[in-house]
DNA sequence: TAACTATATACCTATGTAGGTATATAGTTA
DNA sequence: TAACTATATACCTACATAGGTATATAGTTA
C-alpha cells in the first residue's frame, strides 16, 4: 500500500501537483518548469528527482536541456491524475499553468523555426 | 488549491486511508474502528477529529456510540475515493479491512437482537 | 582550453506530524 | 451518587521534509 500512500504525498504538496499536472500535458524541461511555475530551479530539480526516484516520470536528455515526461505505469494511479487533470477549471493555479505551457511550447517552435 | 492538497495528505497516511476506505461502505463508531484496524483508541480519535475539521466525515451520537460518516461534497474528491475502493482488489489490507467490517456488522446485528 | 549554461546536490533551518502514554470528559448504568 | 464505558485531548518524542543559499557537475560553445 506504500506505493498508493506515497503516490498522495507525491500530490499532496501545491509545487509537485502542478509538476505532474503540467507533465501530463507534455514534456518539459527544468527550465521550462521554472519559467512556468515560478519556482526555484534547485526546488524544481529536488521536486523532479524524487519524482524520478518513485519511477513517476522519466527524464532524456536533448541537446543542452533535461527533458523530464511522465511514466505512470499503475492503472489507478493514472486515473486519479486523469481525474484532476480533467477538473482543472476548477484549480486556478493548475489552468494557468497549464496555459503558460501551451503559450511555452508556442514560443519554443517559433524559436527553432528561427535558429 | 489547497482543499486538493489537503485531501491528499489525508489519503497520504495509511492510517487515514485505511479510516476512510472503511466509511466509505458504511458508518462506524471509533470502537469498532479501533477493533477492525488494530490502531489504538486515541490515534483514531485523532485522525478522526481531524477528517472532523476538514469536513470530510461527521459524526453522530447513538446511544453510548459516536458513530462517523463520510461527508465529502467534492466530486472529483468523491470520485477520487471511489477509485480507490473500486480498486482494493490490490490492496490486502484495505481488502481485509472491508471484511472485517462487514463481519462486525453481522455480529452487531446479531448483538443487538440478542439483547 | 576557457567561459557559459542547464541541472543536480549539499547543507541548513523551520515546521509539521504520527503515535505513544496519561488523563480528561461526558454519557450510561448500577 | 458511584462505577463504568466510549471518546477526546494534552503532552512528548522522533522523524520527515519544504525551501533557501551556495556550490558542484557536466555538457556546450567560443
Amino acid at each position: 500500500m506504500d506505493r498508493l500512500t506515497n503516490f498522495f504525498k507525491i500530490l499532496s504538496d501545491e509545487t509537485r501537483l502542478r509538476i505532474m499536472v503540467l507533465l501530463f500535458h507534455r514534456e518539459l524541461c527544468v527550465c521550462q518548469l521554472t519559467g512556468i511555475t515560478g519556482i526555484s530551479q534547485p526546488n524544481v530539480s529536488k521536486h523532479l528527482a524524487r519524482l524520478r526516484d518513485m519511477g513517476l516520470v522519466k527524464d532524456e536528455r536533448k541537446e543542452q536541456y533535461t527533458f523530464y515526461s511522465l511514466n505512470i505505469k499503475d492503472k489507478l494511479l493514472k486515473d486519479i491524475l486523469e481525474k484532476i487533470v480533467e477538473n482543472v477549471d476548477n484549480y486556478p493555479v493548475l489552468k494557468l499553468d497549464i496555459e503558460k505551457s501551451k503559450a511555452a511550447a508556442k514560443y519554443m517552435e517559433l524559436a527553432s523555426k528561427g535558429k
